[in-house]
Parts: structure tokens; C-alpha cells; sequence
RNA sequence: GCUCGAGUGGUGGAAUUGGUAGACACGUUGGACUUAAAAUCCAAUGGGUAGUAAUGCCCGUACGGGUUCAAGUCCCGUCUCGAGUACCA
């Protein structure tokens, strides 16, 4: 084989790598360990596109670099299978996910006889280095019995606040046996009971269950949720953009619900705290911070009658401004305190509230809105009135749903007063900074600013102790405390779903019980429709077969009426359940006791790296962390952070190939009114074919109206632009013919309209853009005319403008997605120019981080660079290295590639690698160098990148093992080292020309060398040196005048 | 609105602690080989300008200032784009 045939060497070390389990990794080793990971794919029908890989590529080079570094490396994969696509896809074929997910992962033929090429086989071209013995699928029943199992261990804990960590429930339960609620200090609801210890030892059992239930980490609770009728399940915070559903954008209302929760809110000052020591990008480390929104401040109580209003406030120093106070509508004493004077006015509001959605609420911030209750608090230090409002800028899901209104200081409540000024129950707002005009706006720089009016208060300022002050006043009056508050809140865990983890809970007396984990998977039951049922409740509810036995401890027939038999919970897992932990499994996946054995995760700690895209940040990334301390706390793993470094990389994008569709209509030049379609214009003038355009022609022929300013290209259809020349033509015997040849699709009155030459109606075009198929261009381009008809977007009765038969697309970078026809298959790339160079061309395109097109075109420069590779160690006859010595030149190249792709590597700059080797092949390939002192390096330099061509080569050069293992080349610098180099030479900072100087003489021999140089004393003639600045191996500048 | 990030040739992008801006690649142009095409190889390629030429000169890293012998890099201000977030009391 004399040419580079990538086809033959891919499928022959792919097979290689696969009989001979060649990146297996093993649990015991004298090597240092490192732990690359991928963020988790989901499986879907679509299969994988160009940009998925990306960053498993990145993560394979660096594994294989560590290999070739001495490191004992575990790389795995495995798939984040359970999820609402291959739900939706259920519900619409009616095939069991089970199936999908199957052929999604594994291949096959889909319901419609689309062929899938399957995740894995995809993957396997690509050559990488995972060790699939150790692959997990998060819907495989030996895996969710452990997620299952951690669903047990939540049930089972509480958070102890004086411990800060999660603790068994056992210990909360003997506590309370011995001393109540004394000195238990737990993260649960405010306002719990109290109880000693002689009531709760005389509690029945199922009140003590109740009460337990109150502190456990997962919990059930009557929740105000976002529910997404359309869907048939409630969503995540996370899972609403702009307020409709993530997956399908459809509308989502508030709805109580008992759900299960997630006590994450327990965690949340060390999920804020355990950032810091993470090598993390800062942006993802700003957007956790901000999630978990910590603010530090107090808890006040203003009296009510006989109720007690509490609010939160950041700002207690401020609390003699106080003029009013603001509930959210939705708070349950409104209705309490509600006077009958105002009661009709406060019901419509609230009716009014309720019937916006929570997205209305969101988009509308700058209407003003709110209702006086008739009530008034008392001010608990100044016992003044305080009138109550209601208001929908106070959310009811934060803090405590209400606010203490200080106008004087916060734009919010100013804007509220002064809107409401002068109104019954809206007094003129209290001042109490000394010295400022709030006429205008709030005093929004209060920090440092003394107080007046104020009391106790007066004279001192939030920046000198203002707010301890007030705290300690409100502790002593026994009106507030000191208190921080976080914004996340605890996360709902219950989804209305089939295609999820079942819940190891069934229900006795209404009261849920923990199925013991020996008896675990609970396995998701068969059920008729992957639909909720008719009376709403989730789809576990049409299983037949879902009732626990409690005496045989197995799932028996809904119909089994014994006493020992119980329903079982109907709700199934988030899909953050499975991944929240399975970086964990790998270690250990083939565990048949175990979740994974505490020797394994000794062993490989933590992940070393982790790479995926940045749109974890919110979800899957502070969950896992969350499950993680929970994990560390009851001892089960030794580390609180799971992932120490992470990279997100950029997203590719895809470029959308675009043709035009032009619509005629006439336009009134003086009303500006148009008449189109119902004067048959089409017909007119296309014989009723649709006509397309590019927008080069569009340019060229077209001139845009002269009352738009510019037009961006997406939004090149709203504007009418107008031939020159057919607008001359425009006279009364073009619209007499007109009249003639369509006489049934125009009016009398339309004629008359637009040939009375007073209206002055010309002919305009618009342009709608119209989708291309990227796999009908050619040449990159190019639309022909012949592949119309069998292209999905577009009309087959067409013709191009000009009669044309072919015609320029032009582009637009969009999102790679089915739905935009602009995907690339990894799998083309493989075929056409092979495994290894999609590899270093993904890498070549830029940055990691950073996101980028994807545009083809390049990919012959680095097919060009294997060819060359290649041809480094081949000649005419066949393969060819000599044995003799390198040139210096050689191995400087080498030495310095060394050095550059190990720096590279380190800091995860991969595209400069890639030019790193293609610089040393046009070297080495101008120094016609074949000896194996380079080649051979080369080979294990080039192997992370391109693995398939280096075992190739490597086994050329006689070596019977994968190269996987070689050690890496190591760098001498002695190889780098030269007598001269070469200087630029600059005056006043600007470069002139460059001298090659010695490098071993002192700073004043390289001053005489230099002024010695004919050309420096032409520059110099005339002039005066003031200065002159040398840097040995740098640079020489003089600095003239 | 707030927070963070980024603006460098026709394109993707290089440029270590401030020290030769545009590496590498695509594209384009010209040439060699070929009946032709593909492939391959060679040369040129930031803009302007003077010269037959060798070779000069000027301008250039979004824009306006500043620090420095020297700024894509540091500082101040402005603009544009992207991402995140959004009544959080």
C-alpha cells in the first residue's frame, strides 16, 4: 500500500482495538490515575451530527495523551437513556421505548423504515478510546436499582444545620425519643411543631411517620407547580423557556400538586461554597451563584390583629422607612384580613392574577399593579399603622411572599407609592436619609448614607453597623431575627411520566413506605398507552400489574386484594436521576452488590476531566453536585465535588442554505397600499409557477425601497424592492393585457384601481426565503434547477428567475438541527475522508470553548495533511524509513513539536496542535527527511490526534503492540538550541528590517554588532540615538530624534 | 435593565510574561503536469502608494483617548455582537 487509503487502516484498528480490549482499565494499577468523562448523550433518533463529537474527540486526545504519559486512564460512555423524546415517539407509534432506545443506541430500522445508524456505531468510526466494558444505560434496570437505592438514602436522612451534613433519619428519631425537638436544629418548613420527648413517645406510629416526613431529604409535599397540561406532567424550572415547555413550547400553568421533593435547599450554602476551589469556567460558577441566589438580611413580624405577617428583608436597618407593606395575591392570609370595605376590589384583582399566566407576569414588569386590603399592620418598633397591599410584583415563591415597602430606598416600592399615591391606605413616603431629595426617585446609594428619623437608629448608616443594630432591636423585641435566605428552592422529583425510574414507594394508609432495598429494581410495569389515564393520573396508573406485595415483597396484580398488598407510587423520576451519579458507576459499573464498591471509588476519587456544553449549568450540573455531598455525608464516597475540571465546549453550528420566493404585488406609491394575490399577479406574470431567486440576483436586479434604511438578511422578505426596468413598463397597455389574459381573477374595481394613473401603482416584489436541503447544492452552492422536483421545501411547479437552470444559495449559521435541513453526518465525513481527519479537523476549526460554523470546505487542508504524513514515511515503492541519523533540522523540528502539542494539550489549545503538525510535515517533507529518529516520535506525537494512521504507521515501523502505550517523546531542549537569531531590528518601535545576530555575546558587544550594520547606520543617518533598548533574544530598538 | 464574554485579512483562526501582527488552513489568482478533468506540485495573496525592477514609503487588530522605548495584548471611555438572567425584597 503505497497511497493513504484511510478507509482499510480505520476499520482494521477499530477492530484491532475492539477484539483485543485494548483501552479497558483496570481497577488496581501502580500507574497514576486520570478520569476523563463526557457529559452524557441522550440517545435520540436523530443520531449524532458533526457537533457531538466534539467534545468527545477533545476528551479522547487528552486520554490518549495521559496514556502515552504513564497515567492508568478510565474513559468511559454510556447513555442518559430514559427521556421525553422516546416517550413522545411511544406515544405517537405506539412502540415501547425499551425499543427506541434500543435502536437509537445499538441501530436498526425505525417504525417509518428509516434506517438508524446507532449511536454506538457511530462512535465506534470515530476511533475512540472508550472502554466499553464499562458502558451504563441510566434506563437499564441494573443501574436504576441503585438510583433507586439513593431515592432510599434520601428518604432515610435529614440535614442536621448544627452538623452541617446529612445525617440518618435513626439518630433524628432517637433524639426525639430522648429530648423532643429540644436543640434540634434541622433544615425543614419554618414553624414546625414542637413536641418533647414523653409526646413524641406516646405519638402513634403513623403521627410519628407524619412528623418524620417533615424532615427527611426527599418528602412529599402539596406544591404549586408548573404544569404543562399538554404534556400531562409538571416541569422543572429549568425545563420552562420563556414561559412554555423546553421540549414542544407548549404553555405551561401553576397547579397544586403532591409531588415528591428534593431537599436541595439544605445543600445550598455548600453548593455555593464548594465552587470556589472548582476549575471552573467563571460563567458557569456566576450562574450556580446566582441560582442559588444567597441574600443575608431578616426575618421581620409585623402584628396583625391576631396574625402575624412575616416578611424577609435585606435591608432591616431601613425598617423605620417602612410606609407600607405589599403580600402577594396568592398569600394566605389575604383573604383573612381582607376588611369588607375592600373586599370586592380584592377578589377581582386576585381573579385577575390568577388568570395571567406566569409568562405574561414575567414579560409585563413595568405595569404597576396592586390593591389596598383595608387592613393595617403595626409597626414593630414604632408601633405606627402600616396599610397592607397586595401586589403581583411580590412573588409568592420567595422568601415569604411578603415585603415591608420601603419607597425611600427601593425603585420598586417607590414606583408602587407614587403610583398609589394619595389613594386611601397610601400614606406620603417616610424619608429617613438624612440630607436626600427623594422627590424624584428612590435613593438607591444608601450604603453609606446616615439614617434620620429613625430612632435608635439615627446617625448611623448600613456601612457602620445599622443593620446588627436593628437586628439586635428586633431579637429583643422579639419581632425578627437575623436570617439568610437562598432563592433555590427545594426541587420537585415527581413526574407524570412513563419513561422514567419508578419510585421504590408504595402507600399504606395514604402514608409512603420505602420498598427495602434488597428488593430492588422495582421495574417499570408494561402499561396499554403511554398516555396519562382518563381521570389524570400518570401513565404508571394504567399498569394492571403495579401493587406491593408486602409478604412476598414482589410487584403482584392490582387485583390481588390481600391485606398485605399496597398501591405503589405512579409518579416516575426527572431525568437528572440517573445522571447525577453515574460518573460514580463507571468506576465500578459491572457491580452486581453494589451501586460501585468503596475501593473503586478510592481509587479513581473524583473525574479529573469533565467536558460538555454549558446548558448543564442550572440542571444536571447542581444536582449531581447536590447528590454528591448527600453521598459524602452518609459515607459513601470520599470526595464532595465530582467534577474539579471542567470545559464546556462551543456548539457547532450549521450553515442553512437558502433560495428565494418571489411574490409581485402592486403597490400605491402614495397610500403605500399593496394588492397581491386576489388580483392574480402570480398568474399573470409566472403562469401561476412558483419563481425562485438568489440573493446575489436579488442585489443585482432588485433596488430595496428607498424608505428602508438597511435590511439584515433574515429579514430581507419584509421589504418590497422593485425592478427598475419593469417599472417603466408599467403603462396602461401592460395592464389592458394583463386584463385580456386573466380575466377571471380581476375585478372590475381592482382594474380600475390600479390603471388610474392618478393612484400610481407600481409593481414591487417581496422575497420569502425558502429552505434549501444542504444535499441537493452542488458544489458547495450551487441549486440546479432538475432537483427541484424531488426536494421536500420546495414547490415542484417552479421555475428560477430568468429561466435559469441553476441558481447561487446563499447561507445562514444556524443551530445544527433535523428540523433547519442543515446537519452533517459525522459518518459522511468518515467515509469520504476518514475517522482521523474529522478528528483533527474538528479540532482545527477553533477553539474549543468557542462556538463556530461548520463549513466543509477546509476539510481538504487537513486530508491534505494526512496524505502528507503518510507520504513522510513512504516512498514510490512503498514504505520507507532509514535508520540513519536525523539532520539537526530534523530533529529541531521535531523537538520543537514536542514541546508545542504537550504545552498544547495542557492547556486544551487542541487547533494549535493541529497546525503545529502540519508546520513539522512541510518541514520534515522540505528536509526529505525518512529516518526513523523522527518518524518513529512523530508517529506517538500524531497518535491522540490521528490514532488509526499512527498504530498503522507504527506497525510499519515493526512494532507488534498499539502504539496506545508508547511512551510519549520526550522533549531536550539542547535540540532547540542556536548560535544566532534572528532580531528585529526597530526605531521608535517600529520594526525596519531583521539582522541575525549571535545569541552568546553581552548586551554591549550585540550594541556594537548592531551599530556596526551598514543598514542600521542608513536608518540612523541624520539622526540622534536617545535611547536604545536591547533584550537579549528579544529585541533591538532605538529610540531616534 | 443587570452579569459575563467577545470584536484581528475574502473565510476559520494564530500571536508565551507588552517585544517581527496575520502562523496554519480554506478561498482566490497565476504557473507546471494532463487530450481533458481530478489529484499532485510550485508561486503570489491585509489595504494603499511610488518604481521597469530590485526595493521603498504610508495605513492597519471595532471606535476615541491614555500609559510605554514598544500595545491586538495594560488603563479609561464609546459602539456592536453573543451568552446567561430577569420584579429575589
Amino acid at each position: 500500500m503505497t497511497h493513504y487509503d484511510h478507509k482499510s487502516i480505520e476499520a482494521k484498528w477499530q477492530k484491532h482495538w475492539a477484539t483485543n480490549k485494548t483501552f479497558k482499565a483496570t481497577n488496581n494499577s501502580d500507574k497514576p490515575k486520570f478520569y476523563a468523562l463526557d457529559m452524557f448523550p441522550y440517545p435520540s433518533g436523530a443520531g449524532l451530527h458533526v457537533g457531538h463529537p466534539l467534545g468527545y474527540i477533545a476528551s479522547d486526545i487528552v486520554s490518549r495523551y495521559k496514556r502515552h504519559k504513564g497515567f492508568n486512564v478510565l474513559h468511559p460512555m454510556g447513555y442518559d437513556s430514559f427521556g421525553l423524546p422516546a416517550e413522545q415517539y411511544a406515544i405517537q407509534t405506539g412502540q415501547h421505548p425499551a425499543e427506541t432506545t434500543k435502536t437509537n443506541i445499538e441501530g436498526g430500522t425505525d417504525k417509518s423504515g428509516n434506517k438508524i445508524a446507532g449511536y454506538r456505531n457511530q462512535m465506534d468510526r470515530i476511533g475512540f478510546s472508550f472502554d466499553w466494558d464499562r458502558e451504563v444505560r441510566t434506563s437499564s434496570p441494573d443501574y436504576y436499582k441503585y438510583t433507586q437505592e439513593i431515592f432510599i438514602m434520601l428518604f432515610d436522612s435529614w440535614y442536621d444545620n448544627d452538623a452541617d451534613k446529612a445525617q440518618p433519619i435513626s439518630l433524628l428519631e432517637s433524639r426525639f425519643r430522648e429530648s423532643g425537638t429540644n436543640n434540634i436544629n434541622a433544615a425543614t418548613e419554618e414553624d414546625l411543631r414542637h413536641f418533647t420527648a414523653a409526646e413524641w413517645n406516646a405519638f402513634t406510629e403513623k403521627e410519628q411517620q407524619e412528623i418524620l416526613l417533615d424532615y427527611r431529604l426527599t418528602f412529599l409535599a402539596d406544591t404549586e407547580v408548573n404544569w404543562c397540561p399538554a404534556l400531562g406532567t409538571v416541569l422543572a424550572n429549568d425545563e420552562i423557556v420563556n414561559g412554555v415547555s423546553e421540549r414542544g413550547g407548549h404553555p405551561v400553568v401553576r397547579k397544586k400538586m403532591r409531588q415528591w421533593m428534593m431537599r436541595i435547599s439544605a445543600f445550598a450554602e455548600r453548593l455555593l461554597t464548594g465552587l470556589e476551589g472548582l476549575d471552573w469556567a467563571e460563567s458557569i460558577k456566576e450562574i450556580q451563584r446566582n441560582w442559588i441566589g444567597k441574600s443575608v438580611g431578616a426575618m421581620v413580624s409585623f402584628q396583625l390583629d391576631s396574625h402575624k405577617v412575616d416578611v424577609f428583608t435585606t435591608r432591616p436597618d431601613t425598617i423605620y422607612g417602612v410606609t407600607f407593606m405589599t403580600l402577594a395575591p396568592e398569600h394566605e392570609l389575604v383573604d383573612q384580613i381582607t376588611t369588607a370595605a375592600q373586599k370586592d376590589a380584592v377578589e377581582a384583582y386576585k381573579k385577575a392574577t390568577a388568570a395571567r399566566s406566569e409568562r405574561e407576569r414575567m414579560a409585563d414588569v413595568k405595569t404597576i399593579s396592586g390593591v389596598f386590603t383595608g387592613a393595617y399592620a403595626t409597626h414593630p418598633l414604632s408601633s405606627e399603622p402600616v396599610p397592607v397591599w397586595i401586589g403581583d410584583y411580590v412573588l409568592a415563591g420567595y422568601g415569604t411572599g411578603a415585603v415591608m415597602a420601603v419607597p425611600c430606598g427601593d425603585e420598586r416600592d417607590y414606583a408602587f407609592a407614587n403610583y398609589f399615591a394619595g389613594q386611601e391606605g397610601m400614606p406620603a413616603i417616610k424619608n429617613i436619609f438624612d440630607g436626600v431629595d427623594i422627590s424624584e426617585e428612590a435613593y438607591g446609594a444608601k450604603d453609606k448614607t446616615p439614617l434620620c428619623n429613625s430612632d435608635f437608629l439615627n446617625g448611623m448608616s448600613y456601612q457602620t453597623g445599622a443593620m446588627a443594630a436593628a437586628i439586635e432591636k428586633l431579637e429583643e423585641v422579639g419581632s425578627g431575627k437575623g436570617k439568610t435566605n437562598y432563592r433555590l428552592r427545594d426541587a420537585v422529583f415527581s413526574r407524570q411520566r412513563y419513561w422514567g425510574e419508578p419510585f421504590p414507594v408504595y402507600y399504606k394508609d395514604g402514608l409512603p413506605q420505602m420498598i427495602d432495598r434488597k428488593h430492588l429494581p422495582i421495574a417499570l410495569p408494561e402499561v396499554d398507552e403511554y398516555l396519562p389515564t382518563e381521570d389524570g393520573a400518570p401513565p404508571l396508573g394504567r399498569a394492571t400489574t403495579w401493587s406491593w406485595c408486602t409478604k412476598e415483597n414482589k410487584v403482584v396484580s392490582n387485583d390481588d386484594d390481600r391485606d398485605c398488598v399496597y398501591p405503589l407510587e405512579l409518579n416516575t423520576m426527572p431525568g437528572w436521576a440517573g445522571s447525577s451519579w453515574y460518573m460514580f458507576r463507571y468506576m465500578d459499573a459491572n457491580n452486581e452488590d453494589e451501586m460501585f464498591s468503596a475501593a473503586a471509588q478510592e481509587y479513581w476519587n473524583n473525574v479529573d476531566l469533565y467536558i460538555g456544553g454549558s446548558e448543564h449549568a442550572t440542571g444536571h450540573l447542581l444536582y449531581s453536585r447536590f447528590w454528591v455531598k448527600l453521598l459524602h455525608d452518609l459515607g459513601k464516597v470520599t470526595v464532595e465535588e465530582p467534577f474539579q475540571k471542567m470545559i464546556n465546549q462551543g456548539m457547532i453550528l450549521g450553515e442553512s442554505a437558502f433560495v428565494y420566493r418571489m411574490v409581485p404585488m402592486f403597490e400605491c406609491q402614495k397610500t403605500k397600499v399593496s394588492l397581491g394575490g386576489t388580483l392574480g399577479v402570480n398568474e399573470f406574470l409566472f403562469g401561476n409557477r412558483e419563481v425562485y431567486i438568489s440573493k446575489d440576483l436579488i442585489e443585482r436586479d432588485f433596488v430595496l425601497d428607498k424608505s428602508v434604511k438597511s435590511v439584515k438578511d433574515e429579514d430581507i422578505y419584509k421589504h418590497f424592492y422593485y425592478s427598475a426596468d419593469l417599472h417603466k413598463a408599467l403603462d396602461k397597455s401592460y395592464f389592458d393585457d394583463f386584463k385580456k389574459k386573466s380575466e377571471k381573477s380581476i375585478t372590475k374595481k381592482s382594474y380600475d384601481l390600479i390603471t388610474n394613473p392618478e393612484k400610481d401603482f407600481v409593481l414591487k416584489y417581496k422575497f420569502f426565503p425558502a429552505r434549501v436541503e444542504n444535499n441537493f447544492l452542488k458544489n458547495g452552492n450551487i441549486l440546479k434547477s432538475e432537483v427541484i422536483g424531488v426536494s421536500k421545501l420546495l414547490f415542484a411547479d417552479f421555475e428560477f428567475y430568468n429561466q435559469l437552470t441553476e441558481i447561487k444559495c446563499s447561507f445562514e449559521v444556524e443551530k445544527m438541527s433535523k428540523s433547519k435541513y442543515n446537519v452533517v453526518s459525522p459518518d459522511d465525513i468518515c467515509d469520504q475522508y476518514g475517522a482521523d481527519t474529522l478528528r483533527l479537523y474538528e479540532m482545527f476549526l477553533g477553539p474549543l470553548e468557542q462556538a463556530k460554523p461548520w463549513n466543509t470546505a477546509g476539510i481538504t487542508g487537513v486530508y491534505g495533511f494526512m496524505k502528507k504524513l503518510w507520504k513522510l514515511y513512504h516512498n514510490d515503492a512503498g514504505f520507507s524509513v532509514s535508520d540513519e541519523k536525523a539532520s539537526p533540522d530534523s530533529m529541531k523540528t521535531l523537538h520543537k513539536t514536542i514541546k508545542k502539542v504537550q504545552d498544547d494539550i495542557d492547556n486544551f489549545s487542541f487547533n494549535t496542535s493541529v497546525s503545529s503538525f502540519m508546520i513539522a510535515v512541510n518541514e520534515l517533507t522540505q528536509q526529505k527527511c525518512n529516518s526513523r529518529e523522527v518518524l518513529e516520535p512523530l508517529a506517538v506525537l500524531v497518535s491522540p490526534y490521528a490514532p488509526h494512521i499512527a498504530e498503522e504507521l507504527w506497525s510499519l515501523l515493526g512494532h507488534n503492540e498499539s502504539i496506545s502505550e508508547a511512551p510519549f517523546p520526550v522533549f531536550d531542549e539542547k535540540h532547540l538550541v542556536e548560535s544566532s537569531k534572528t532580531y528585529p531590528i526597530s526605531f521608535n518601535g517600529k520594526m525596519k528590517f531583521t539582522l541575525d545576530l549571535p545569541v552568546d555575546v553581552s548586551k554591549d558587544e550585540l550594541e556594537k554588532m548592531v551599530l556596526a550594520n551598514e543598514k542600521v547606520q542608513q536608518q540612523l543617518e541624520g539622526k540622534q540615538i536617545r535611547k536604545t533598548i536591547i533584550v537579549p533574544g528579544k529585541i533591538v530598538n532605538f529610540v531616534v530624534g
